[in-house]
DNA sequence: TTCGATATGTCGGATATCCAACACATCGAT
DNA sequence: ATCGATGTGTTGGATATCCGACATATCGAA
């Protein structure tokens, strides 16, 4: 928006971190992937892995949130609104990633994954939220993108629970009912 | 070899043109493929490009080297031994290199094309033969390469003109008996 | 012809990236 | 406990890359 134009040089060097990332996690567990991997594959040096990313959990929070936010302009492409379908893309955006993260559940770093995924899922409903230009007042957004956060990220645990027999579309269409209940979106503008 | 390891941001930037280049031939034309286009899908400055080549035609080179390198060190695997195994995976990288540079012919840039791949081959027989610790002196090798050079690329000139029907493994078979012919090659060390 | 539009190549000053080295933490082996 | 090996995170000086601007060439349209 206001930002005037950031270095290419800095957007090339983030995708090769993010793209290096995304392709290691599909062959090793989270826990087994070092930041020397990452820059390695990356063909960049260590310390400008820092020079861009706190540390690897920070990584592993951009790379959600632009995975994330691809999938929805995608997929709503700009429709703005919370319907059917974007619960269906967010839901399968991350069960994907998660397919491709860790195969094996390892104690301690789930948890912190879980953590980052919620806390960018509450971000991305919250500025959906914002958009549909509902009169109800900052708290109230707050408060529902917190609880669709967390019930979507619930279901997503709930279906790898039942070892993803059923289809993610499948799985989270007959779970919507159940989060929007008594919840009032105010997506009518 | 003897070089003191060059700097890892001049190898990353020039496989980003390399595959660039690459992909882009998958679309384009050759003629129609400008640096821009190049720097773009590279996510480098056009500046950067002089940086590395002298302008399309050295990068052309350059990349063609390349191919055959890889496809060299992949099928015979330091053999360093001129056999029918190394002129079919040569053979083959040259026409699938063809195939993808330029789906229909253009004259003018076509010589060009063809000048170069004819003295890559010619390099590339040249040190084949170098290694091969033959007793002929430098002259002498350096005649075989050329032949062999000519040679191999009016192959794939033929194979062209018949339309592609023969696969290149089976047409440059059958063909390497004219190739040899009348050239005492001094692979028996 | 003459004019815009576009591609090629080049240059000097600004900046992201690299390197080598450092301190620190973790962990398995002896 | 002590050691070596390995991973994390940081720093200052060197260098590749970026930017904006410039000159030149080509080419299709007015």
């Amino acid at each position: 928006m206001t930002q005037s134009k950031t270095d290419p040089r800095v957007l090339r060097t983030r995708k090769l971190i993010m793209d290096s990332f995304i392709e290691l996690s599909a062959k090793k567990e989270f826990k087994d992937i070092t930041i020397k991997d990452i820059t390695t594959e990356a063909m960049i040096n260590r310390a400008t892995f820092y020079y861009h990313f706190e540390d690897i959990y920070d990584l592993l929070e951009k790379v959600l949130s632009e995975v994330l936010l691809v999938n929805l302009n995608c997929s709503s492409y700009q429709n703005d609104e919370l319907n059917e379908e974007v619960f269906v893309s967010i839901f399968t955006a991350i069960t994907n990633f998660q397919k491709s993260l860790s195969n094996r559940c390892h104690r301690g770093y789930e948890d912190t994954i879980a953590r980052i995924i919620r806390e960018q899922l509450e971000i991305i409903f919250y500025k959906m939220l914002e958009k549909t230009e509902s009169v109800k007042e900052e708290e109230a957004l707050r408060t529902i993108a917190v609880i669709l956060s967390w019930g979507i990220y619930g279901a997503s645990v709930e279906w790898k629970r039942f070892d993803m027999k059923v289809p993610p579309e499948e799985f989270i269409k007959s779970a919507i009912p159940y989060l929007m209940s008594g919840i009032e979106i105010g997506s009518r503008k």
